[in-house]
DNA sequence: ATCGTGCATGGTTAG
DNA sequence: TAACCATGCACGATC
């Protein structure tokens, strides 16, 4: 007796059968032990059961005279005891199929003989007879499973399958399947037993779909095509390298699987899984993990039609406990319970949690629930999901483009390591074709060398019509939530964002610049290229340089900073500098130089994982790129060397705005890498006269905001000295403060126009300080708060930097601006409370709302940094 | 505040 | 149109 017949699945807790009698019971026919849960029926005429396993070993002819099952205690029942050995086969051979012989081993178990122990004493006659009583009781052979050469000689099973194509064509009825594999099986066989019984009898009564569901392998629908693919059998002749949706082993009316949940497994992978050992794996189903099923809930949702098939009957809603085995051998329990829905039943597998991280699956990844014969045990396994389509060198797909998908990963990891031999040696797969699947992580998938990627259109023909809109709905934007918090992909998107930093305009196209809405986008006609990765740098100077790295060597080469180098590049290919044009020439930068650019490298990528981890990095990645840049400027100070990102050499004469941060949107980080030194303070583009016109707008507040001032202090002072007897402490805060707010502004105001005096736009002054400040009135605070909460709630920009985060620079904007505020102040009724202007200092700090730290803040307003002209 | 549980809701799809 | 099922949500338990 094989291990695995010996370990049965343990649905209530037993773990076998010598640690629980409770979990069997036993078979009024053969009189020995069961699994409780698997493989019952009851009879017709008392509450007495039988083990189908009983049943199909000895005949299923007697049960279909009968229409039922009757047990030892009936009137019928002896002749349920008759051999069909002796009662047909001596009569007629031609009447009579003999199914696997079943030998009694150890105790209470019946278990597969062991193959190779005696000649097999299978032996499959169909007949026109076998036709006819199929057809009188209801049997339909559609899904007919032939499931391995060794267990039928291959002229029986030719014979068996063009046998079934007449069926196919003579029956219609929709019943259970009668599967061949169960007959190898023995624990969890399939009962051919009309569909009228089924499906008028209760979940819990009679023989549970679950019961029936350790059928094995179907075979195609096509079995029109005996010997070519349409068995596991005859895919001995002609192995179809085809992940094919199977049906499933039995047929249940209305309750048949869809087609969606048919397990996608290839011919040869099931020859292989049953063909070899004494145990096969019956694939039952399989299903596309929802982003619910595959969170931290913990809840796998079982499709209905699977959770009756092959799940144990449960009448209660909290269910049982089932213990289901990954594919690495771990042993799971779950709580299979179902929920009452619209008079419905809604069923989950709970705790599911630990087994899919252990799988490390995540929604849109595949489940695929199996079952080892003998034993009937459950297995899991899975098949990741990939939404890498590339097409193959070859012109092929791996996956079908209309497919999410993919099957390059190991399909069912680790089955064959469920598969133990009888003989119990440490290898799992002696000299079975499983020994070279093993994955990297022990994994073994039910691929063979070659099929992985081998697949091809005739794969897509022959997937059920399964909706892709229903296949990838799951992963759609619901899991969008669990897929972006998912740290594994995170990585990945990641990953794909330093794989946009590679990204190269076509060199040989020229860009189409484009404005939307103020900003000018570049649009190529041809798709980006691939180069090697550089770096650039920003040298206080101005000059920028662009770094790269011999592939044979290691050493940096200084290149010219427009040069987009191929994927592979090495001194040979310096081009630009004939002194460092072979590998041997000694590096321009010294270790110490060179650390250091690598070291403000890594941080600047490192500053950007991290703002994309928080949620923060912008969308585009010219601002991330750039504002790492501005960022790591901000850091340096006047003498950096800051590393850009391909591309982000535009960004150099605004580095030192330390104000700017991921996200940013402003007009100095919308810039696109063609606005490399394309703005002069000369230019004349949208985004400079914006800013030029803003700039003398704020100017012009300043003006007017002082002369307020002056004028306020001169109220003060008058009103200080009219209560002056009575003059208190607050009154003397106020006015403390009042002069103090008053310096501020003239400091402002004067850093301001010290700007301008150079001919200079300050960017790191913060224009809504400004304009609170410039502002004479109440009415005109209001326009205050009343942009600021249109900035906050109306536009999708964040507020990443002081600068304003709207970044329309058309002067129409500016218009609609304004008007907007007169409608704002009109439409908007402002609570005293609201009209509180924050004060200087607390603006700074407290306003600023775009996730600046208010001691990066803080140390903004206390060292500003120095201001460079900037070149924008 | 977070987590777990049970149910309800509504979109999608098969019949 | 009914059934399915993914997921939201309320409520109680627990930290």
């Amino acid at each position: 007796m094989s291990s695995l017949a010996a370990g049965h699945l343990s649905i209530r807790g037993a773990e076998s059968l010598e640690d629980s009698r409770s979990a069997y019971d036993k078979c009024v026919f053969c009189e020995t032990f069961h699994l409780e849960e698997s493989g019952w029926r009851e009879c017709n005429y008392c509450d007495k059961r039988i083990h189908c396993g009983c049943i199909v070993s000895r005949s299923f002819f007697e049960l279909m005279d009968y229409g039922g099952i009757r047990c030892t205690g009936c009137p019928k029942s002896a002749q349920l005891h008759t051999p069909p050995s002796t009662r047909d086969r001596g009569e007629d051979e031609d009447k009579s199929v003999h199914l696997y012989k079943f030998t009694a081993s150890g105790e209470n178990h019946f278990s597969p003989q062991p193959r190779n122990s005696e000649p097999r004493s299978l032996s499959i006659k169909v007949n026109q007879e076998l036709v006819h009583l199929m057809g009188e009781t209801g049997i339909n052979l559609s899904n007919v499973v032939c499931p391995s050469m060794d267990i039928l000689s291959e002229e029986d099973h030719i014979r068996l399958l063009e046998n079934l194509k007449d069926f196919n064509k003579s029956l219609t009825h929709s019943s259970i399947n009668i599967s061949l594999g169960d007959l190898v099986g023995g624990a969890n066989l399939a009962v051919p037993f009309p569909t009228s019984q089924q499906e008028g009898s209760e979940p819990n009564t009679g023989p549970s779909s679950f019961q029936q569901g350790a059928s094995s392998h179907p075979i195609l629908p096509s079995l029109s095509k005996p010997g070519s693919a349409a068995g596991a059998g005859a895919s001995k002749l002609t192995v179809p390298q085809v992940r094919v949706a199977r049906p499933p082993a039995e047929g249940r009316g209305k309750n048949q699987l869809l087609p969606r949940y048919w397990p996608r497994i290839t011919d040869q992978e099931l020859e292989q899984l049953s063909g070899d050992l004494n145990s096969t794996i019956v694939p039952l189903f399989e299903k596309v993990l929802s982003a619910s099923d595959a969170g931290r809930i913990g809840r796998l949702v079982l499709p209905k039609a699977c959770a009756e098939a092959y799940f144990p009957p449960i009448s209660q809603s909290e269910g049982v406990p089932v213990r289901i085995q990954d594919v690495k051998g771990n042993e799971w329990t779950f709580q299979f319970r179902f929920w009452p829905n619209n008079n419905s039943r809604m069923y989950v597998l709970e705790g599911v949690t630990p087994c899919i991280q252990s799988m490390q699956l995540c929604a849109g990844d595949t489940v695929i629930f199996s079952r080892i014969n003998p034993g009937g045990k459950l297995v899991m396994g899975f098949r990741k999901a990939s939404h890498s389509m590339q097409p193959q060198a070859n012109g092929t797909s791996s996956v079908t483009p209309s497919r999410v998908v993919m099957e390059n990963i190991p399909v069912v990891g680790g089955y064959a390591d469920l598969l133990h031999p009888p003989n119990g040696t440490k290898d799992p797969l002696p000299n079975s074709p499983f020994e070279n699947l093993k994955d990297t992580r022990g994994n073994v998938s039910w691929h063979r060398n070659g099929d992985i990627v081998n697949r091809t259109s005739e794969d897509a023909t022959q997937l059920p019509p399964i909706s892709e809109k229903k296949r990838t709905r799951n992963i759609g934007l619901k899991s969008r939530r669990l897929l972006m918090h998912n740290e594994d992909v995170m990585e990945l998107r990641l990953t794909w964002e330093e794989a946009q930093d590679l990204l190269r305009p076509p060199p040989s196209v020229g860009p189409s610049i484009v404005t939307i809405e103020g900003h000018d986008f570049e649009e190529y006609d041809e798709p980006p290229v691939f180069g090697k990765r550089t770096v650039y740098i920003s040298r206080s100077s101005g000059d920028q340089e662009q770094w790269a790295q011999c592939d044979d060597c290691s050493k940096w080469r200084r290149l010219p900073i427009d040069v987009l180098l191929p994927p592979k590049w090495a001194c040979t290919d310096n081009i630009w500098d004939s002194e460092r044009r072979f590998c041997s020439a000694p590096d321009e930068m010294t270790p110490k130089e060179l650390d250091g650019l690598l070291r403000i490298s890594r941080d600047t990528k490192k500053r950007r994982l991290v703002d994309n981890q928080n949620g923060i990095g912008g969308s585009v990645d010219n601002e991330t790129a750039g504002l790492d840049a501005l960022a790591s400027a901000a850091e340096l100070g006047e003498s950096m060397v800051v590393p850009l990102g391909p591309g982000e050499a535009s960004m150099g004469p605004t580095t030192k705005h330390p104000r700017h941060r991921a996200g940013c949107t402003c007009i100095v980080c919308i810039q696109p890498p063609s606005g490399k030194g394309k703005h002069r303070p000369t230019c004349t583009c949208n985004v400079c006269m914006t800013v030029k016109r803003r700039f003398k707008t704020l100017m012009l507040r300043k003006k007017k905001q002082r002369q307020e001032s002056e004028h306020e202090q001169q109220a003060d002072a008058a009103s200080t000295s009219m209560h002056r007897d009575s003059g208190s402490q607050q009154q003397m805060n106020v006015a403390s403060s009042l002069v103090e707010k008053s310096e501020e502004r003239q400091a402002g105001v004067a850093a301001a126009e010290n700007g301008s005096s150079n001919g200079q736009i300050d960017l790191n002054c913060d224009p809504d300080r400004e304009e609170v400040e410039g502002f004479d009135n109440e009415a005109q605070k209001r326009h205050v708060n009343n942009v600021n909460s249109v900035t906050a709630s109306g536009t999708c920009f964040p507020a990443s930097c002081d600068y304003p985060t709207r970044t329309t620079t058309s002067s129409s904007f500016q218009q609609e601006e304004q008007q907007q505020l007169l409608d704002n102040e009109k439409q908007h009724f402002v609570q005293p409370n609201e009209e509180a202007v924050v004060s200087i200092g607390q603006k700074g700090k407290s306003s600023d709302g775009d996730g600046h730290s208010d001691d990066q803040e803080a140390a903004d307003d206390e060292e500003p940094p120095p201001r460079p002209p900037v070149d924008i």
